[in-house]
DNA sequence: ATCATCCATGTAATCGATTCCATGGCTCCG
DNA sequence: CGGAGCCATGGAATCGATTACATGGATGAT
């Protein structure tokens, strides 16, 4: 492959000034600049990024660590992320955790070794003290979605607490009274603020809430389906499930089906995160949705924005409820308890 | 940060010592190796890879170029890719073409640039100039699931003709004679051969595949939609629709659902690549499954393979029929699978 | 005409690793 | 006892770019 010394020695001229025309340093003849270009296209030159990278000392190259690729919510989040970056001159590398905290700590290294500008991260744990460190070391570190609590690094995410109020509104405008959640990893910040909004929203409208309704689940498929099945075993189950994240919803979804059970006329379920998929389960599914483009937008402007030295900025963004049929009809004969 | 000079002088040794130790050369005494390893500790200095990879001109990472991230698909793909890669110590750096020819350009530039050892990619048009002139070069390149004819690079991929026989077995044994297919771009490989496959399939079950039943698709949501309008307005409608990818199926189901019709009573639907999701649309869609992960796997390895040296290998994985209820219910056949 | 600027350019140092080669000390064997 | 061979080690070149500094020529002000 062509080096920067090939094109010098095509365009008669030294390195330096091959390497000014490429970076567009004002100090260059108009007829240097133009046989340098002429060598560049006759050799096909392509600047080495990891030489550059090794003088420069920057690699433009932001790194993202999600805790779980194949949930369509970080999937949406990684492509939004992708495409801001690839806006302001920057690469994205994705390394997907799992929701396994060494796993992320691999990403996490292997990112930091090859020297990446900035580093955007939804924890997969409550705790990593690879993370920590890494922070406080002063890497460009941005949270999007989780956060870490007592690491001093901005965060990006959605606030749910007014839409889950909506939600529990809705759901108590149906009629229904009995409702239970499939919360998420306790450690996990997204786990105990949504269980938090839920508690709350359910006192606000006098519900109760028994722990025997709180289920602990880990955001894969395979717990929501574990803590429904738990629910339904109750001697009163209750009437609505809220999952914390969209697999789990999917996975009570399971549960329910495999009962014999139908949704949402036997039981009712809602789910936090909203994906396209949604829209055509059986039934739809009613979500509180976040704005997960623009949270990757944020979240990327933010880091950037360490990376380049200016002051960055910590983003909430209001979620919204999305209603739609599995909790039963909105408009259409609502059902009574009574 | 700390660098290997640091280590050298905290050890008491020179660079050389140090850089050996990292690479457990053997001419190494016990002594030095201690005292190396305990500098690394207690600077806590990690090698960087930029440096590393400019000198030894290899940077264990390989580029993963898929047409849409946000296809299920393609993400159980990834992360496939990016699981055996981990296992073999190479690392995946994702771009996504969102199914347009110049950001995969875009993205295969910005790959070989960061000198990638390697190449996977699944090409969004059947003729990128820039791809064949990579592939010309020597990179080292493997494609998985699309190709590009022509371009003498090792194929992993899904066989669909099997499946594709065994659905219209399935749905002729249903009773159904007017299939209609949406197929994908006809600049795909794979866009081209779900038509074929399923052309051949009619022919040996003696349907006809009138041109009226054949829409053009470009994998994307919004052309199943199109597509199933058309067909639904035709004085004759299919009384199945197959769509050649999941988000084509998807949107195929919106259409039918806009017209206030019924799957599968009024119409039947069913899908090339089988997704988690399918299982709980309404109704769970009949699909063609692609061994996803296995198709990952093997592609690493044939990319690995041309990496370090050794023959690589096309593979091609036979795909296979997932019956489901979204045309019909079929009570004579037996299941595929258990 | 003289000197200070400024511009275009080249030479060489540098980034942080790896690795070839040289060196000095040992061991081993004839 | 002397040379051959091996081992552990250090010095220095190298990878491909960027960039500080030096240089020589042209321009402009006085």
């Amino acid at each position: 492959m062509a080096g920067i010394k090939d094109v010098a020695a095509q365009a008669g001229v030294s390195v330096a000034t091959v390497s000014r025309v490429l970076n567009s340093h004002p100090s260059v003849s108009p007829d240097a600049r133009r046989r340098v270009l002429a060598a560049v296209e006759v050799l096909g030159y392509r600047p080495n990024a990891v030489a550059r990278s090794l003088r420069t000392d920057q690699t433009r190259t932001l790194g993202l660590v999600v805790s779980d690729v194949l949930n369509p919510y970080f999937t949406a989040l990684a492509r939004s992320v992708e495409e801001e970056a690839r806006g302001l001159g920057y690469s994205v590398i994705i390394g997907n955790a799992d929701e396994r905290p060494e796993q992320q700590d691999h990403h996490v290294r292997t990112l930091l070794d090859r020297r990446i500008d900035g580093l955007l991260v939804s924890p997969a744990d409550g705790d990593s003290p690879l993370l920590t460190e890494v922070a406080r070391a002063g890497t460009p570190m941005v949270f999007v979605d989780r956060w870490m609590p007592g690491v001093d690094v901005p965060v990006v995410r959605a606030d749910g607490h007014r839409a889950v109020q909506d939600l529990v509104a809705h759901l108590h405008a149906l009629g229904h009274r009995r409702l239970a959640i499939i919360a998420g990893p306790a450690a996990t910040t997204t786990g105990n603020e949504r269980v938090e909004a839920f508690r709350d929203a359910m006192r606000t409208h006098g519900l109760a809430l028994p722990d025997a309704y709180i289920g602990q689940g880990d955001f894969q498929a395979d717990s929501g389906r574990r803590v429904t099945e738990h629910f339904l075993s109750l001697p009163e189950p209750p009437e609505i499930v809220f999952a914390a994240d969209n697999l789990m919803a999917l996975g009570a979804l399971d549960a329910i089906r495999a009962r014999g059970l139908r949704v949402p006329e036997d039981i009712g379920i809602a789910a936090f995160d909203d994906i396209p998929w949604f829209v055509h389960t059986a039934p739809p599914i009613t979500a509180v949705a976040q704005p997960t483009g623009e949270l990757g937008r944020a979240a990327v402007r933010a880091l950037v924005d360490i990376v380049e030295g200016r002051a960055p900025q910590s983003v909430t963004l209001p979620a919204r409820l999305v209603v739609r049929s599995s909790c039963g009809e909105d408009t259409v004969t609502p059902r009574s308890n009574a």
